[in-house]
DNA sequence: CAACTGTGATAGCACACCTATCACAGTTTT
DNA sequence: AAAACTGTGATAGGTGTGCTATCACAGTTG
């Protein structure tokens, strides 16, 4: 199920292809499994056509899925799309943590952090 | 010193109340401090007057800083930034480390990168 | 008084995102 | 064969945001 924020600053063609990723990277999409199609997906989330159309595209470009004509599109049977969200996670994370440290949060919280939201399940303050 | 990249996705205005919030909070700027005036700040950075004065007025609306007719825009006496700063970057943290996991970067990859980052410089590759 | 401060208002441009629409190509279903 | 589905392409227009340009006003400083 994807769901999409209309008032989040991130355009929704990207929340669209993250919430794909995610889909798929935990497994909820296998290799070859059939993505909505696009007009499908547009009208369930009340999206235009083109929005959702740009999202696959950008996936297709990645290796994610590919399309075939008339068919529809499909998740790449290679797992590009694990190494795609680990790439972009990490990379976020590095970002993060840089800026964490420039604006004085001890490593130490850091890890406490970590530790916390990791042992525990999801952060529900 | 405050530096623009025009090439960002963040907005000009954002750039420099971070770096304004970075600079108080390492004590480069200490209260009461006047900040350079809209229209110099704007001169040196090749910017238009209107997108210093509303990275200013966010400021204020923020209470980091305080502004006097006729006088300048200065830093606040309670250390509002500080606190500012620290709560945004760890919820900043927070976000970015659930979602971390939700996408499978393992806690003790997390640590490395942390201790990678924090007693190493900065991230140079 | 001149030159500096902040503030306010207005207008216009550019860009990105999104929508609306029509058309075409290929597949599947009936 | 026809209908209904798939993806794709092109074009046009609306909208919001960020930024600029400009003029004006208010207060402080030298």
């Amino acid at each position: 199920m994807i769901v999409i924020d209309p008032r989040s600053r991130t355009p929704i063609f990207e929340q669209i292809k993250e919430q794909i990723l995610n889909l798929i990277n935990t497994g909820e999409l296998q290799p070859d499994d059939k993505l909505p199609s696009v007009r499908q997906l547009a009208s369930e989330l009340d999206l235009n056509v083109n929005t959702v159309k740009r999202a696959y595209q950008e996936l297709e470009t990645e290796r994610v899925t590919y399309s075939l004509l008339g068919k529809g599109v499909f998740v790449s049977k290679t797992a590009v799309a694990n190494k795609i969200v680990l790439e972009n996670a990490e990379k976020e994370l590095v970002r993060v943590l840089s800026s964490s440290k420039a604006k004085g949060i001890s490593p130490e919280r850091v890890i406490e952090l970590t530790k916390l939201i990791y042992e525990k399940g999801d952060l529900n303050d």
